[in-house]
DNA sequence: TTAACGTACTAAAACGTTTGAGAAAAGATT
DNA sequence: AATCTTTTCTCAAACGTTTTAGTACGTTAA
């Protein structure tokens, strides 16, 4: 009801005993007599005790805390529909295994102007996750060299544990799976430059060559990351081209829609005239007519593999087995990809 | 580099003074000379010095850390768009300010089965914002009647702060639009009971009464926020009515989502056939063809005034200032609503 | 000359915990 | 009866800060 704040102290006290007493009958050691653990339980159960993060903080180095960098583009990743179901799924086991998260600043305005690791070894957090688009920002890099136990989704460190959505195999799922519904020009209109970029781009190039197909360097755009104008202008382009392709992939969900604005508005057909796909899997994906065909992420297995990898490392540091988890995407056909035209 | 831990002591002995005047000198405090000052400073950078938020937070009872209370239908306000935006604003505004946002566990299954109050108080949070689908869950109710600063989003309790997006000016806007454009059978399929659900719903009665319209009781249906299923159930239901309506209100743009699939299924056009809208304003409700018409809420205002407020608050408790706040959303005419067929 | 004052510093307690070393009492072993 | 164990508890230091009261010393006013 209040803000009240009953100590050890308050305890001991009340039951007559000394505070160490006290404080090793709540954690449960074994030097502590039956009847005078559930008498002080029951006293602190009474008075409304609960612990002082700070001080166990301070006396036994462990917060309970994880920190989250999450930034993308925008540089928030909250808003970001991928990065913030990873995030729920992270913070889901997390609190199962009694973390909280905190998120390290993304905002460099802040007055005291720590960096990422200045503000992680401020708040003193057990162990750090990292999502980030930019993975080369020199203060990412700081972090990523400290002792503080961390784990990256999307992108490998030689000396850090790596959840990765499996990219490859999603791309070749995908153009494996348009090429397997009769289209040969297929474009690719792809993220900027970053890790799962590179990964999606060698394999789309390394899946069309397994099949014998060449296409040219004008099907190949570059816009950023849910960016549904950038998207839009660049389908365009490919429009305008002498020889159109039949298909486009687009480097996410959202992008697509842009896409699909470009197409409608120049009087084409999805997926009669020509064909699209996205990737992510977003929710929204699935809710339109025709549905997006795309590739979802999984979301609940990268944020699930992260935390759990994450608190492996934090409870058993020696332990800390450098490792690359892939998860895989799956393959949502919908309606935006048909024979081509 | 490392997770060293230079504290005070260690920059007092290597500047040869007291440890309470390195914490002066550094705190800047007046009772220190300039020169000492300016030496400790330079040291401690040396030393790579920073902080320990656990004993900072054990002596001054300031954690600079606000606690998130974001639970939705799902039990995760994270991939909730409209709250997602919200609280990227919020801890934006926050971090300007110097404090750090940590979510007060939504998982009740976490070990320690603290109440949020009790986790609140647990982490000494300086204040909490609440924004939440059930405000009478009976562990917010006890978080609301606590002594820690709070402040609550979409709900009015007599005793804290509330910020409340305006869902009467809202409802009443799109409303009068959609009659303007010339629609009388205007349907509401509305969220789950809520104040939010009920300040739209007697606005959207209200305004139909101002403009001398009765709708029947079969206009008006009950489905969860966000659930594009039900919407797509109700909006079939709404269509089998001997006299169906020509326009159609929906409780969320991705509910309105579910709505266009159930019409484009009967062959309906959007908006030739039959009128829609849906409230929100999310990102992809401007980037699908035709745009949905809704109503942009205002979220960065929303989390923005709230940071702000409870900062206030937690720099000034005496002033706590009891009051609503009233963010105003925008009608953001798509090309959803058209004239009546 | 003496008291009053201002400046620049220090000592030490306190915040609420945890924990290893030790102590006291009771029970078991010779 | 003396010694060893076991059980149950307490002492006290420590974690890294902040802050109040106080000290030492030089300067100024009477």
């Amino acid at each position: 009801m209040s803000r009240n704040s009953v100590s050890l102290k308050d305890i001991s006290k009340a039951c007559g005993v000394s505070i160490a007493t006290v404080s090793k009958a709540l954690n449960d050691h074994s030097d502590i007599g039956q009847d005078t653990k559930e008498n002080i339980r029951r006293v602190a159960e009474e008075l409304g005790y609960h612990p002082n993060a700070a001080a166990q903080a301070l006396k036994t180095k462990r917060t309970n805390n994880i920190g989250v960098l999450f930034v993308d583009e925008a540089n928030s990743g909250l808003t970001h529909d991928y990065f913030s179901h990873v995030l729920d799924s992270f913070k889901r086991c997390a609190e199962q295994n009694g973390f909280d998260i905190t998120f390290i600043n993304a905002d460099k305005t802040r007055p005291d102007n720590m960096s990422y690791l200045t503000h992680a070894m401020y708040r003193g957090f057990d162990g750090v996750v990292i999502a980030c688009v930019d993975f080369f920002d020199p203060q990412v890099d700081e972090l990523i060299n400290s002792t503080i136990p961390v784990v990256t989704i999307d992108h490998i460190f030689y000396n850090r544990i790596a959840i990765i959505s499996d990219n490859a195999r999603g791309m070749r799922d995908l153009v494996s799976y348009v090429y397997r519904m009769g289209h040969r020009k297929i474009a690719y209109i792809h993220g900027l430059e970053s890790s799962v970029t590179r990964a999606r781009l060698a394999s789309y190039y390394r899946t069309l060559q397994d099949f014998g197909i060449t296409v040219p360097d004008e099907y190949v755009l570059a816009v950023p990351y849910r960016d549904s104008e950038a998207a839009y202008r660049a389908t365009l382009k490919l429009l305008s081209l002498p020889e159109p392709p039949t298909c486009i992939l687009y480097p996410d969900d959202f992008s697509a829609f842009g896409g699909i604005n470009a197409l409608s508005e120049k009087g084409l057909r999805i997926p009669d005239d020509i064909s699209i796909a996205g990737y992510d899997g977003t929710e929204i994906a699935s809710r339109v007519i025709p549905k997006l065909t795309t590739i979802a992420q999984d979301t609940e297995g990268i944020g699930k593999a992260a935390a759990e990898r994450l608190i492996d490392m934090i409870n058993n540091p020696k332990a800390a087995l450098i490792e690359q988890v892939v998860i895989e995407g799956k393959l949502e056909p919908g309606g935006t990809v048909g024979k081509p035209a």
